[in-house]
DNA sequence: CGTGTTTGACCTGCGC
DNA sequence: GCGCAGGTCAAACACG
């Protein structure tokens, strides 16, 4: 599990870059929490979804047909279990977290700021092992205590991503609760606050849209699914909302493997929620999908996987 | 009537 | 301790 761990921190080195191709000229802005553990996995998945160029340890420009062009930026990615204090977090991602482009465009610097902002907030979470979650629902002091201190300690993984969009609340396949609303300081838009409609699944997401970039909607999920997106589309289905993230229990994957099939779900959800099909380029069929593994493999042809 | 939203109050953590 | 900001609760409300 440590292992994991670690793997999963050098995921968060990824940087919210900005882009010289001036994508942001372009109709969509498309802004995900990838953790490309390894330089195949990040092209193969780039290809899957059609991507026509992309550069290392960078944003990459998607051609997607529907989309004319959209830009993916690898970040966000906490790992459940950060030994670190959440200030100790920032701090290193603060250093990171600057664009590789300085001169990049100006939404660029405005994503990016954003996407820090964020992860700044993002990353905050402790590895209370000593967890147990017993909650006696006698006495509402009692309730009260639990509340308290179930507050306290948990703090399930989060991530991000951007999406240029008009509406603030995308869809993403999942049925979502408002449970309530804030001011943002600094920010004339406030943060929504969304909470899985699905009995005993706690998983939750904000919404808010960037003060800098008001056509940037930033969207954190925490939490993850346990069960099946309720209004996915076959093929996601198929691909993502039935595979061993959502069937299985949570403990029985291992975090990083967890947070793989958790971001490739996001992105599925995501481009399914603007109308792409993710496999839009690739001959997948369903049938590759019926002993998947929550893994990008699962979803990635066999081919692009050994290409090195 | 069930479901989802609104919104003010409240709680918590953090910096000073 | 105090103030502030983020996050959550829950009653009231809206809507189909």
């Amino acid at each position: 599990m440590e292992k994991d761990n670690m793997d999963l921190k050098k995921t968060e080195d990824a940087v919210a870059f900005g882009s010289s191709n001036g994508y942001y000229n372009n109709p969509l802005l498309l802004s995900s929490a990838f953790d490309f553990s390894c330089e195949v996995e990040k092209s193969s998945f780039m290809e899957l979804l059609g991507v026509q160029d992309y550069y290392n340890n960078s944003g990459a420009v998607l051609d997607l047909p529907q989309l004319s062009k959209a830009t993916v930026f690898p970040f966000t990615t906490v790992n459940a279990s950060c030994d670190d204090t959440a200030k100790e977090c920032s701090e290193v991602l603060n250093q990171k977290h600057q664009p590789a482009t300085p001169n990049s465009s100006s939404i660029s610097s405005a994503s990016s700021e954003a996407v820090n902002d964020e992860h700044n907030k993002t990353v905050e979470q402790d590895d209370d092992d000593d967890d147990d979650d017993s909650e006696e629902d006698e006495g509402e002091e009692e309730q009260l205590k639990a509340k308290k201190t179930k507050q306290k300690r948990q703090r399930e993984p989060r991530f991000a991503f951007m999406t240029k969009s008009e509406v603030d609340h995308l869809e993403d396949g999942y049925r979502w609760r408002k449970y309530g609303q804030k001011a943002v300081k600094n920010s004339p838009f406030p943060r929504s606050y969304y909470r899985c409609t699905s009995a005993s699944c706690n998983v939750k997401k904000r919404v808010e849209r960037s003060f800098t970039d008001p056509s940037v909607v930033v969207t954190t999920y925490e939490g993850q699914h346990i069960h099946p997106s309720p209004v996915m589309p076959r093929s996601a289905i198929a691909g993502v909302g039935s595979n061993l993230g959502s069937l299985m229990p949570g403990n029985y994957m291992s975090h990083y493997h967890q947070h793989r099939h958790h971001h490739q779900q996001l992105l599925v959800n995501t481009l399914f929620s603007l109308g792409i099909p993710y496999n839009n380029s690739n001959n997948i069929d369903n049938s590759s999908f019926s002993q998947d593994n929550g893994l990008l493999q699962d979803i990635v042809p066999s081919h692009m996987l050994k290409e090195k």
